[in-house]
DNA sequence: GCTAGAACTTACTCCCAGTAAGTTACTCGG
DNA sequence: CCGAGTAACTTACTGGGAGTAAGTTCTAGC
């Protein structure tokens, strides 16, 4: 049977990190963090348990490994959608509407994205915190933008907003997720837009 | 020596309940949901550890019962300030303050509350929901407030801004606490009411 | 005192992350 | 073609923690 469906042969290092990675991303997707275990992983890619251990770790390890690539897809997507905008305005806009697409575009993807939550205990925490830094920074980045030259904000500021931003989209990602009718991404980066577009402008050095 | 020590003698249910539930929250904060252990807590009260079972059923239900303890003062406190406001101006911010001074007041409560995180999967997940839905309805029914009555938003934008809002306080709240030097509550709340009011006012039915 | 039931315990099972130590297949120099 | 070296891989385990079955002890009320 083995020998029919899977002539699975050795292959090097690289490529089998890939197909464990692969099945991981899916089996986390459809079963989250807990409710898999590195033996169903390993069952699912033809391997046995240390192998993953050997390249991956932990689970943890593994999980990660995931994360970040999910992430990096999400944050190339939605860097790109920001930087192709003429302006600030349609900037803001477009990296919304960016964000929600994508989620909806990998539903398995987002999964795994939300339950990082997963890691806030341990020292994977770092990591974790690491991967989100990178879309602070993106959106600290658009919020200068927005910004007008002449009053300009102090970096706590910046931070605060850029991390509310972050925050609102993540719980608008989840909530949408578990909505039986959410509203299109359009609809949903509009309302975004409006909602902060304005207050933007009006930042005050307190 | 346990004679001297503990001279635990059998209490009645709701009394342990209590006691039990006082160690857990402590725990809990001090390690997180992933760092207790059930022998952990049962040793802590002296207890064992099929006690507590049968009492909270599992660890889900033991952390869930201190994370809905605790959100039920956060939210008492957070909606008192809201009340006591003269207006849907000064309602916005004081809301913000009360929430960002419970969090610093109440350091280990934050640490059960982020966890929350953990129940992202499972069984849990809804009664974690449930209790989140009750702060996007005060939240909610701060929004209408704001809103113009001669421009009404329809439901999903309520929904939509609601979700941002509570998503945004969180992510502030996790990233004050772990922040080497967080900007005081009075800030975060002023700077967050100033990214946030003007465009409560300016929804647009799309 | 005696009994009914609540409060509580001992002593397990099972599952899963992680590991020690070994085995098999590919590769490259001769 | 052949042996040696190494990368790829496995079997068979440990340890720890969630959850449970089956009792045992205390106490309240008669």
């Amino acid at each position: 049977m083995t020998s029919t469906t899977t002539p699975k042969r050795r292959r090097d290092r690289a490529a089998r990190e890939r197909e464990i990675l692969e099945a991981a991303e899916r089996i986390f997707g459809e079963r989250g963090y807990q409710g898999t275990s590195m033996d169903d992983v390993a069952a699912q890619v033809g391997v046995s348990k240390p192998l993953i251990y050997q390249y991956y770790g932990s689970k943890d390890g593994l999980f990660l490994a995931c994360l970040a690539r999910l992430r990096g897809h999400l944050l190339d997507t939605v860097a790109d959608a920001v930087m192709a905008a003429a302006n600030a305005e349609d900037a803001l806009y477009a990296g919304f509407l960016a964000w929600f697409r994508f989620l909806d575009e990998h539903p398995q993807a987002w999964s795994v994205l939300v339950d990082e939550g997963m890691l806030s205990a341990g020292p994977a925490a770092e990591a974790t915190d690491e991967v989100r830094a990178a879309f602070i920074e993106l959106i600290a980045t658009m919020v200068r933008m927005n910004v007008p030259a002449d009053r300009p904000a102090d970096d706590d500021e910046i931070q605060i907003v850029a991390q509310s931003i972050s925050g609102a989209t993540e719980r608008l990602a989840i909530w949408r997720t578990r909505s039986a009718n959410p509203p299109p991404p359009e609809k949903v980066a509009r309302t975004l837009q409006d909602l902060l577009w304005q207050g933007l402008h009006t930042l005050k050095s307190s």
